[in-house]
DNA sequence: CGGCGGATTGAAGGGAATCAATGCTTGTGG
DNA sequence: CCACAAGCATTGATTCCCTTCAATCCGCCG
């Protein structure tokens, strides 16, 4: 993949250098951008639009949602802190779904065509692929969820991706953070009810599992929740964590 | 993205036209590989496999799937004649999933390390975007549809993709087809069982919309099995139809 | 023929949905 | 400053879609 202009090495050290180069660069030019806001609930990308931009979130959460022409609604991915959004419209020159503020957002938008010059730039170019490839693997694994994991099993899996992805981040070190999402959001992301969320929250709260109070949410057991999602569901951020 | 040499004029001409482009050139690539085939049932690609090959397929179906350490499937992707399958794992330079032969496959594969020397050209690196976006979106309506749609509507809409990407594909012209899927393969996909599997389909028979004898599918009636899809699902094949 | 994987069908049970009522915050206007 | 409304969360009662369990059937192949 486009591996810079050091010729045919191919050891992989290169490679991961050019990533880290592409990234620098690319997070460099949003940093460049005027910081935006939005309200929680206001759509940040409208479903459909045309040469959508992408941003980067700064503070603040998202969402990216479709709407069945009978009003279901479906959540397909959570965007945190240091995510670029819209990079696939970007490629594909329109927005399939709208993108929501799940609580006060700060974010910096890059016009479509800046990004489309920016990777002319193959180490751009490359992050960018990885971009999609990430958000690609988020969705199989939700998508793995949503198919065969129980409601209990799918409210842990919720809460410790977020968690996994925070702390990867740096955003924070110990298994409390913010997350503002409505419980009928987090139905529709994972496939429930408001309601039956409600049940599921409090049994997993009965058993020292999980504590969510309106925004905020503590991990109580983190092994016990990693149990309840249905095993090695994220070793990952207990890796990290020995690390 | 990558705008050919063509300077920066931004009418939609060229870029469509760098896509296509590098949709000949990548499949050239393909054309020249020795082709393979695989039994149903055989893994193609491992689960986790490192540096894994990328491959066009020729003949048959595919999926990729994912086993949960307690031994649950979910089969995340449906592959067909002319998909490129498993370009992310060469940009992420592992395999996540497996991805498995549901009939007699014949395939041709390019190793990970062709893939990226090809992608140098940039109308090559564009049409591999694209792929994976593509690939993306399918994903995310079928997780649209794992979040929200009733067993119905999820196998009316599940025979109704397989037959809008034929159809698009020039491989058939008429609403039948072959989908060798196990009932339990589906059940995988579609994250219900066998036995209710084989029940709906029963339904949907007797409501003559749809056809399933092993591995022959026949639609009876495609604007039914649309509306029994929760809606325009996929307006996308009609509207190929009346063009 | 006998065995095996897959499909079908019935009966029973359960997990999640639906319906419905209440409580709790928050924000807004009188 | 309080009242009232709106949005969200909680909880109970009931329903139902789908699962589980189990038996049978069918086509296929050694």
């Amino acid at each position: 993949m486009a591996v810079s202009e050091s010729g045919n090495a191919r050891s992989t050290t290169p490679l991961t250098e050019d990533l880290l180069n592409g990234g620098r660069l690319l997070r460099r030019a949003f940093l460049e951008a005027p910081t935006r806001s939005a309200h929680r609930g206001a759509t940040v990308i409208g479903p459909g639009q045309r040469d959508a931009p992408a941003f980067l979130i700064h503070r603040g959460l998202a969402y990216s949602s479709t709407t069945l022409p009978d009003g279901r609604r479906s959540i397909t991915d959570i965007l945190l802190p240091m995510d670029i959004v819209g990079i696939d419209n970007v490629v594909m020159g329109y927005a399939p779904h709208a993108v929501v503020a799940a609580n006060e957002l700060f974010y910096r938008p890059l016009d479509a065509d800046a990004v489309r010059e920016l990777m002319f730039n193959s180490q751009v170019a490359l992050r960018v692929l990885a971009l999609i490839c990430e958000a690609r693997r988020r969705a199989d694994r939700h998508m793995s969820g949503l198919i065969r994991l129980s409601a209990r099993e799918r409210l842990s899996a919720f809460y410790l991706g977020i968690y996994d992805r925070l702390l990867r981040r740096e955003l924070i070190s110990r298994p409390t953070f913010n997350a503002s999402f409505t419980q009928d959001e987090i139905a529709d992301h994972l496939g429930l009810t408001m309601v039956h969320v409600s049940r599921t929250l409090r049994r997993l709260r009965e058993e020292k599992l999980l504590l969510v109070d309106r925004q905020v949410v503590i991990i109580l057991d983190v092994e016990g929740l990693t149990r309840a999602a249905g095993g090695s569901s994220n070793k990952s951020a207990t890796v990290l964590r020995r690390a």
